[in-house]
DNA sequence: GTTAGCACTCATGTTTATCGAGTGCTAATT
DNA sequence: AATTAGCACTCGATAAACATGAGTGCTAAC
């Protein structure tokens, strides 16, 4: 176990080392008036605190900085909480303040002001889409060749392509579908649009509408050509300012990473509900071995959820971060839950 | 004017200065095949071209690379024509092959084909939606406290916002507001929008409506709160991959001055018909005077612009950046026009 | 248990030397 | 008169040699 004295050393060093990026020696340590111990008492705590894993040394006559075991342990145990501005505050609660908006718009400038709270990358994982349910489908033609399907879910989430109009369909069978369409699909979980649509429209598609095949073509087409995008990335650029990634090539990597979709959304998607701190070499990935990621999730209604996260080196501002996750997925929670119940 | 000999020289040097960015020697260029004269003729030649401005060197004893001058004369009387492969020719074909196809979509997917083509930044704008007419509004209420609002342009553009309803709105006044708006809306230009409501739907509104003052203060909020984000940018990571950009001081500033939506923009929109080539100091903004952008004007429908552009070095491959802008707007502007035409 | 003292380590910065690609100029060649 | 060979010179890049100083580990004194 770890002693009072080695506690206080252990703090000194991380918190130090979060803001300067500096690896720290005894006699600075000593210098600071919380500290009443001499440098060479200071050594020898750290030689300790080397030896059981939380700091290490860059050369062999470096100062310390924290291993990643430190940041876990300091993450865990040594904490202190973090109180965020009230002016950071303001901004928050003004953006919520809101009365009019779209999932898109919240989450996009949530994401905004994550990163520019922070300086670092935010990251925001919407919720799986298919749980939803059809609220309403329109087609709308716009002219002779061409016309715009619109499709809104119970979240208000609303989805729409434009298309051209084969040559030959009928307007009249083309209104006729997006009556039995709505009809039939109203309440139905986007994910089950695919199986009720083959079980039960398309009979009566066959049954009232000329022409059949186009129709139907039409609505697979409209429907389901959708890849959404859930991923909403901002500040990318604020990574490159931290000194750990002056070196181009370590931004590279990462940014190729960071724009993989794939493999960012199932990592976010895969974690615990609440806030989860992933520390360096803890995460999967290679590329962000040199990062932590935090994460915390919020609801969408009763059953969807989404994650937050914000993504930046080890030496991170552990506890403003994760206070700031905490607000905001609090905020979009509640925000979210005043737009959808009842639904 | 400059002989065969100086131009085939400047020629040479620019085009292998663009493959390798490197500062290329005489004894290099009289080793060419192409070429028969010595170095030390070369050397006379290059320092004439020195003179005129048309090289430069990094330093007193260094080989030449061309100057802005240089890549200007280039550009302008120089470079040779661009065949584009068969492959990156099929590959934009196939995409504008697809059917269904919302406008926000060929944007984005051209602006990948861009900058995945040419390893450089793309940068799509959008055209001014103003001047668009509003084709239908409609506002689909989702539960007792919520609606989303959503509005259909005729060029199939669709803006939505979801919002809360205030209390003790009457459905009733909802829907007739929004019956009255699209009776009297249809049509109009999105810029006329205020001015129209201010002027005769006010009035109508005061009429049929209980309580007009909250069906009004709607509105204006659904309709009006919108900030059109028309930049398109991708491949932003491509400029860190030039050699140019090792230092990541450069990329920074101009990723923060690419993220200024209100600095690209403008610039963009400012741009001539047709093919543009803007050369390091041309350009007006300070963080781009190491780049060069292209850009190259589509059109939307008969009255609409919007620009397409790829930035990079100033030593990039103007050649086959300018076919490939040539291809992808004309081909835009195609794909358009067969969506609005007789709208 | 704590601290002063000291030899030792190593990243960083500076100086100096070497190397070689490339130039400009002059004189010889075509 | 145009071209080219020859040569001294320049200067960035790389490496080696050296000085500096922040920081350590260890021992002995307090």
């Amino acid at each position: 176990m770890l002693t009072e004295r080695q506690l206080l050393i252990l703090q000194v060093i991380i918190d130090d080392f979060i803001h300067t990026a500096q690896p720290i020696g005894s006699r600075a340590i000593s210098k600071r008036e919380d500290v009443k111990y001499s440098s060479a008492t200071i050594r020898n705590e750290m030689a300790d605190l080397e030896e059981m894993g939380f700091l290490e040394k860059t050369h062999s006559s470096s100062g310390r900085i924290p291993s990643e075991q430190g940041y876990r342990f300091y993450v865990d145990h040594l904490m202190s909480p973090f109180l965020l501005s009230g002016q950071d505050m303001n901004l928050i609660q003004s953006m919520f303040g809101d009365q009019l908006m779209e999932f898109e718009r919240v989450v996009n400038k949530s994401a905004q002001i994550l990163s520019d709270l922070t300086n670092y990358t935010s990251i925001i994982l919407g919720p799986e889409v298919f749980e939803t349910e059809l609220k309403q489908l329109q087609i709308l033609p716009l002219n002779n060749q061409s016309a715009v399907a619109i499709l809104v879910t119970n979240t208000g989430h609303v989805e729409h392509r434009s298309f051209t109009i084969p040559v030959g369909l009928e307007p009249s069978d083309l209104e006729k579908t997006v009556r039995i369409l709505n009809d039939k699909l109203k309440g139905v979980p986007i994910y089950k649009l695919n199986e009720k649509i083959e079980r039960e429209v398309v009979t009566l598609l066959k049954k009232h509408t000329t022409d059949f095949k186009k129709s139907y073509d039409y609505i697979q087409a409209a429907l389901f050509s959708e890849e959404p995008t859930q991923l909403y990335v901002s500040g990318k650029t604020n990574i490159m300012m931290q000194p750990e990634f002056k070196d181009i090539e370590k931004v590279r990597n990462l940014f190729s990473a960071i724009e993989e979709e794939n493999q960012i959304a199932p990592l976010l998607r895969s974690q615990n509900k609440g806030i989860n701190v992933i520390i360096g070499h803890e995460n999967e990935h290679a590329a962000m071995r040199d990062c932590s990621l935090i994460t915390a999730s919020y609801a969408l209604g009763e059953e969807h959820m989404g994650t937050i996260a914000l993504l930046g080196p080890t030496r991170m501002e552990y506890s403003k971060v994760i206070s700031l996750l905490n607000v905001l997925s609090n905020q979009m929670t509640k925000t979210f839950k005043s737009w959808y119940q009842n639904s």
